[in-house]
DNA sequence: CTTTGCATGTAAACCGTTACATGATTTT
DNA sequence: AAAATCATGTAACGGTTTACATGCAAAG
């Protein structure tokens, strides 16, 4: 009933214990391994955040220890059910944020030796082209069920090669530019 | 001489400040109409860090009252100017981030209702294609010296043009997908 | 004369990372 | 025996947004 309107953080947090991550150090684990290209979570707002929940009355908690190592596995209770499709129903602000320094590199490129500008280029083209080839290899391990995480990882490997090829553009017009009116040595 | 490794937040000041924009409100314009898609900035920040760049040495601040209106122009000291064209150099880790709440959906759409993840798809395809327009309407008014400030708004624009694609496709998908395996009604 | 734009600033709240601390279990 | 992995947590720090507060100047 009450419609506390949880973070994007805390969403995350429901939807991996709902995907069968059940505790914080899983919840960690995955989102590393699958999130990572397009959201972060550290342990500071996780286990902080099972808290809040638990309290809310989202997720249940049930000590599981192994041996005599602690071990608290999560599942989520009916409103935290409810909570998760609410925000799953195809509407509402979405976050969408990005910050590339690379951009603002390009965008106070003025006046710089062009050969410096073009070394800029090829580095952030570089560093794409290892992404996608670092998503390409986890590829294959992805097992879980429904398209939504092999096509998160699909959209971060086409992302990658498209932002490859665009820096490359970028350098070739550069270089272009330079050609036409070389700098003065 | 010092090496106060400067926050991103104050390099953008910085570069803005070269590029001519000499007031805090000057600098959050050009950064809302230029910048916005890859770099955000608030005025909570920028006054401070003009305060803590002028102490640092790297920027000076005059007084230029416009009638009755307090006013401070900074422009570049040398030491400033040195900082900058360090940052610029091809080189150094760059701040990379995307938080993409869409992509997050999409992650978590196992077992929805086929309907609603299209319904989903097509609102975030929508939105990149109003922020492509958006930018491709801007695009005319950009009269910056160099090819930076114009090259970053067509990154914006064939990025955000390559989102609407590929959140289409997506839809393409999950509706053949959908269709292949229909949902029982 | 009213609205929009110019211009500066602060305080509180919020969000997130990093570093630290602890200790058990499993693998090499 | 050592290293890696499992597992939980906190405190400090830093960055960012939001809301608030103020007031002049220009344009309608």
């Amino acid at each position: 009933m009450s419609t506390t309107s949880l973070s994007p953080t805390a969403r995350l947090i429901l939807g991996m214990i709902r995907m069968g991550r059940r505790t914080g150090y899983e919840i960690k684990q995955l989102v590393d391994v699958s999130a990572r290209f397009f959201w972060t979570i550290s342990y500071g707002q996780i286990y902080p955040e099972l808290k809040r929940l638990e309290e809310a009355g989202l997720i249940a908690g049930e000590s599981q220890p192994t041996g005599g190592r602690t071990r608290t596995v999560y599942s989520l209770t009916e409103a935290g059910e409810t909570a998760l499709d609410e925000w799953l129903a195809p509407d509402g602000e979405l976050v969408w944020e990005l910050r590339d320094e690379g951009l603002l590199k390009l965008f106070f490129s003025e006046g710089r030796d062009p050969e410096d500008v073009i070394a800029h280029l090829r580095a952030v083209s570089a560093r794409s082209e290892a992404v996608a080839e670092q998503l390409r290899s986890i590829r294959p391990d992805v097992d879980e069920p429904g398209p939504g995480p092999l096509m998160a990882l699909e959209f971060g490997i086409a992302f990658n090669e498209w932002l490859t090829d665009w820096w490359r553009s970028a350098e070739e017009r550069i270089a272009r530019e330079a050609g036409a009116a070389p700098a003065r040595r």
